[in-house]
DNA sequence: TTGTAGGCGTTATCAT
DNA sequence: ATGATAACGCCTACAA
């Protein structure tokens, strides 16, 4: 229960308390047989100091901060252990902190910064629809990733960002399932009142059609409920199996928003009964290892995680130790052909 | 960058800091003029408390936290959303803590009992083959969550512990496949090495086969290669190509100690040219909703892993708020039958 | 090479 | 209801 001290071990030791800092911290001007018997005593005690008070004293930390908002997002694990290797590598340490749900990750940043003073910040998922004085606040170099540009992120030379275009990309998609000879695409999207990468997904797949000559109709474009965790095999499932009961619209091709809700289709329609890719092409968007896995092989979007996470850390360290500038870096994501859709030319 | 702390907002306010305190940490004996005064230059001058100094002035913290070792575990950012929900649900704060690869999960809980106090701990995944006087050392509560029960976790009053019986489960499951006439079950384990769930997953599948009176075959018994991630589905993929191309032993029946290693396997033997279950039956173990959506579905072993989320929780909570006994508590799983799996009688 | 003392930003105790 | 002040545990000048 009591947990010893710097002042114990200094007072077992028969030393001072800056001897025994010394020791742990391995500065240079001690004595190593001293060292030696301090380190001794530290492990026969079990000493551990004290972090609070460390930080507290500290200027500096030598770590990287990543934040992580809905965990639940299958890029992040990935992307964490790329962060974790990459940080490690450069014998940072590594912050892993987590917000919630309702939590405003500009202020658990903040706060961060005050207690543990890193040198670096990650932002991961997240909306981050914060406005240009706020971000300002954050005196530590930080990098968006993998968060859907919106509008009020314009071109800011103080932080980085890390991302696909979402809306090329889904553009990319539609427009190659438009040349497949599909006129009538169903989108499962995101929730209606989505700010970032639904939206994005949802513009890119307007324009594709417009763009091909066909016109929108928005009985093909299916909204997740709001509130809900749209991004779910659960609602593909949900929503594909409504609409395929309903028999109100016809289509032949499915494009979901992301690689789970295409599955969750896929699921739907065969378990109506119905062939993937000869009664109903799917598609869908990310490109997780499923997706290649999956039977039929899903066609994708496949986002290149890992180098956005490789980059993701050598910008900030190339802004952090280098004082590099801030960059801002879209990533080309590639279209992989599955065996879910058709030509039906 | 020069940032605020409790002094300059005392002086700015014209009052004492301990007034200030008593302010922002909502005492009751303040005036609550002078309160609104003070919480009003907090918000126009950005004052965040700093936490390292409050963790070290506190003796309280009204936090659990959760250790997690081995983020890219399929399960996890479920319980994660589980746990973060019923520790608000009780008022409490959340703090998730990553522990690396290499570390010692018992030396991070030590650190950070020192640095946050936190009133209880949740160990999630990991092997934890750690002495009692080691765990002893651990002067708050904790319980081992989803963690593989081996040798070393005997009955031990002093902390508690939620999981399935590996073991059991897997015996079922390998009973199961006996039962259906399957006398040659090749078996997809973990590492030769292995000293926790992908021991005991292989020894219930032994003691199965034993008791329906199947010789063991050393050969129907593969094992990843060490110092890789084993429970993927890139291992079921290369393991069981590499069986279909050697030709060396036959089997009806493939059983993988996860659902990512079956679904790798599912794929190999798809694109081998044979048919599941027609040509082989694949069996898999966690029930992971993709066991569910894929085609076809995965024959598994469901675990409750929100139930044992909401347990590890609520025994903590016991233990940690009403001095309840720590327990033990072992959960039953679900075989879910999928169409992976026939009957070869 | 080593020890002493002050201060990091808070909270808590004690006066007032 | 409020303010001064002593810890909390550590690091780091500065002194020896």
């Amino acid at each position: 229960m009591e947990s010893i001290n710097i002042k114990d071990v200094a007072r077992i030791c028969g030393v001072g308390v800056s001897t025994v800092s010394r020791a742990i911290n391995n500065h240079p001007d001690i004595n190593p047989e001293t060292k030696d018997m301090i380190m001794q005593v530290v492990k026969e005690h079990n000493y551990i100091p004290n972090n609070s008070a460390r930080n507290l004293k500290r200027t500096d930390s030598k770590a990287i901060a990543v934040l992580i908002k809905g965990i639940s997002n299958p890029f992040f694990s990935k992307m964490i252990r790329i962060f974790e290797k990459e940080i490690h590598k450069k014998k940072y340490s590594f912050i892993m902190q987590h917000v919630d749900a309702g939590e405003d990750e500009v202020d658990v940043a903040l706060e961060l910064i005050k207690e543990k003073k890193p040198r670096g910040i990650v932002f991961l998922g997240g909306f981050f629809s914060h406005s240009k004085e706020k971000l300002e606040q954050l005196a530590v170099p930080f990098v968006l990733s993998t968060i859907g540009m919106t509008d009020s992120l314009e071109e800011s030379p103080f932080y980085s960002w890390v991302s696909v275009d979402d809306f090329a990309e889904s553009y990319k998609m539609t427009d190659y399932l438009c040349k497949l000879g599909h006129k009538r695409i169903l989108i499962l999207a995101a929730t209606k009142d989505d700010e970032s990468i639904g939206r994005l997904r949802l513009e890119g797949y307007r324009k594709a059609l417009k763009d091909n000559g066909i016109e929108l109709d928005e009985d093909l474009c299916v909204f997740s409920g709001v509130g809900r965790d749209c991004y779910t095999m659960d609602y593909g499932f949900m929503a594909m199996s409504r609409i395929l009961e309903e028999k109100k619209t016809d289509f032949t091709a499915v494009y979901a928003i992301s690689d789970s809700i295409a599955i969750g289709a896929c699921k739907a329609i065969t378990e109506y009964g119905m062939k993937i890719p000869e009664d109903y092409s799917v598609a869908g968007f990310d490109g997780l290892d499923i997706a290649h896995y999956y039977n039929p092989t899903l066609t994708t979007i496949r986002q290149p995680v890992e180098e956005m996470a490789e980059a993701t850390i050598k910008i900030l360290f190339d802004v952090v130790s280098n004082h590099a500038d801030h960059q801002k870096r879209v990533f080309k994501a590639e279209l992989m052909e599955g065996e879910s859709t058709r030509n039906v030319k």
